[in-house]
DNA sequence: AAACGACTCCCGTGAACGCGGGATTTACAG
DNA sequence: CTGTAAATCCCGCGTTCACGGGAGTCGTTT
């Protein structure tokens, strides 16, 4: 068993001197966290991330100058991968958000989250959780439901579904013809029927919507 | 003004008798809310809904005999576009979160929470909020970056990606020429270069693989 | 029994494609 | 200054495609 205190390392990264300032206090007042470092640009934090020991959780505001903590999120899963990244904002924005997640950040708070929140959030974090407010979390299903839903039906047989899909792995003619053992001249007709129904004329086309829309 | 007081109605959905009453209770006992329905399977709900008016809220076991809380959501989605969803559940299953999100539901819950965090998720559903265990918004946000992260780059030039772009939207050689008022054989070559960094031989493989790994 | 849809097979033609070879210009780095 | 890489342009050949036509076999529905 380890002796010493297990005291998580926390960075900060926010532009804004007075809310740095007072959330360091917050966070070193927490018996189990240290805000060892602050910064107020990534491009500083990214710098020592090259020459410390990168912490277990950094806080990073959205809107910085310079490079912006979106950008900064790759760049720090880059240099230290564990390390894991919890944004501040001041709005949820959409788009922000939905960048933000892609990029591989671990939870989303809002600044004018009460600084116990924040403490909270990070032993969340800790945790293996994924604090965000929950407008943010909304959002963030919302886009999830769009992005499954749709998946519309243009009416396609089975037969029909099982060519567009060796079409789509990039398989010619011939080879769909052999990979099920029909005639060159069935799949031929199979493919003017599918690009009927799906109104396209190429094989091209088809393989786009057929991704696009997830059919088969 | 309404005079009336602005009491929320709340299905659900749960085969357990024992947790559903005592759920229902706690619902009840809140000021704003009402548990006017419970039923121990999707079936019965769905039928109510064809006959009665539908509640503001919903709360749906994932694991009930019968229909599924999973397929129950698109059901009661279909009968009832303006009901918001809140899944309940004992685990925190990866594909059945998935599964969930895909199909619409607003909140995910597991059902060791505490009765009061159960009545506060409600009125966060209501708030426009997606309350969830923060393991489960972990597990959202991990598909997500998974689902947007990898972003391969084969080294294809802007031009290529120009070229690749005008391909996907299902332009042949000729067309595309045109529209980059480019001659026909500078787009052969392009597409030659393409194929190669992309390891395919056919416009079909280089589209897929565009549309499938978010190229240009 | 007739009708229909899904699935199968065949012929021929002109257009588009993939690829083998070339080439030049511009721009930037060693 | 001399590579190198991107972007542009050209020719010809054999393959593959899209589509015009055609037909036959099942199985279900009416």
């Amino acid at each position: 068993m380890s002796v010493r205190a297990p005291v998580t390392n926390v960075w900060l990264i926010e532009d804004n001197s007075a809310f740095r300032e007072a959330l360091a206090r917050v966070i070193r007042d927490s018996s189990s966290l240290d805000c060892s470092r602050t910064f107020s640009s990534c491009e500083e934090a990214l710098q020592a991330l090259h020459t410390t020991t990168p912490p277990e959780v950094i806080l990073l505001d959205v809107g910085l100058p310079g490079m912006s903590g979106i950008e900064g999120i790759q760049h720090i899963k880059t240099a230290a991968p564990a390390t894991q990244i919890i944004m501040l904002t001041m709005f949820d924005d959409h788009d922000k958000v939905f960048k933000s997640i892609c990029a591989g950040a671990s939870g989303y708070l809002l600044k004018t989250a009460a600084p116990g929140k924040i403490t909270d959030a990070i032993q969340e974090v800790l945790a293996g959780g994924a604090p965000m407010n929950s407008r943010v979390a909304r959002s963030v299903l919302d886009m999830f439901a769009k992005l499954a839903a749709p998946h519309a039906d243009y009416g396609l047989t089975g037969r029909e579904k099982m060519v567009l899909e060796l079409m789509v792995r990039g398989l010619i003619k011939k080879e769909i013809a052999e990979q099920l053992s029909l005639s060159y001249h069935t799949i031929d007709t199979h493919l003017r029927n599918i690009y009927q129904k799906l109104h396209v004329h190429t094989r091209t086309g088809a393989v786009a919507k057929a991704l696009k829309e997830r059919l088969f």
